[in-house]
DNA sequence: GCAAATCTACTACGCATGTAGTATGTAGGA
DNA sequence: TCCTACATACTACATGCGTAGTAGATTTGC
């Protein structure tokens, strides 16, 4: 099952799930940075919507809260908006990293890191 | 002038014009690909939107057609993507790379080619 | 046991996007 | 000159997203 496009708002909410792992609504409003947390319906109502597309799941009840979890990991979309970036530019990544060189935004010492850990990797396999 | 989110279609779009050259309205229409190739009027629709948000003009004025053109650059257009991407990865391009090459979208090759072209430009500067 | 707090489920609404129709204007050939 | 073909400018509408309010159920603190 293909997985339903996740805007930007949506996937800030993942991470709060991520990196608190199953919680309330309550919780995960109360997570989001204070200079801009919405309304406590507005989160509902998107977590409301995550569900519909199959990213979260309704894992228990306690109290009368339901307790939320992600069904897709971080990596996999992660993996997903790359993938998708990487299709609108005609699926060259070096043009992305050249980018991101260019912006100065990748250093070379990042490049060496990311160099050594795949050699190694490619040395394994 | 901080520049208006750019929509996938409306990057589709652009990319005729970056192709192309100015072209007027029915030329970008017909240089999509036939599988999915909107209705002359939606193709208008989109483009004056595009000039809406300031990232095409009008050129001039051929029989009773407008011919447009981009005003950004493709190379702007990729990194305001690239950039937006990265916003909501934390900021960090290494971890944009490891995806890269888990999925074997990247190769060591790849990697050492832009490392290369780095130090080179470390070195000059 | 009851009132206050909290949560759910539902509804609403404005803006962006993708889609296209219609009315009107213009240009160019017979 | 007048008809036809094409372009413009405007309008419309469904869907998705971000926003939030409200009515009613449930919990909990006293």
């Amino acid at each position: 099952m293909r997985v339903k496009r996740i805007s930007r708002f949506e996937f800030q909410l993942l991470e709060r799930f991520w990196e608190l792992g199953p919680s309330s609504v309550r919780e995960v409003q109360e997570a989001l940075p204070e200079e801009h947390r919405p309304a406590y319906t507005t989160v509902q109502t998107m977590i409301y919507r995550l569900e519909e597309k199959g990213a979260l799941r309704r894992l228990k009840k306690i109290g009368n809260a339901h307790i939320f979890e992600a069904v897709l990991t971080r990596t996999a979309v992660h993996k997903r908006l790359i993938t998708d970036l990487l299709e609108m530019f005609g699926g060259s990544p070096t043009s992305v990293m050249s980018h991101l060189v260019e912006t100065g935004k990748l250093t070379l010492a990042d490049i060496r890191a990311i160099e050594r850990d795949l050699s190694r990797r490619e040395r394994k396999s």
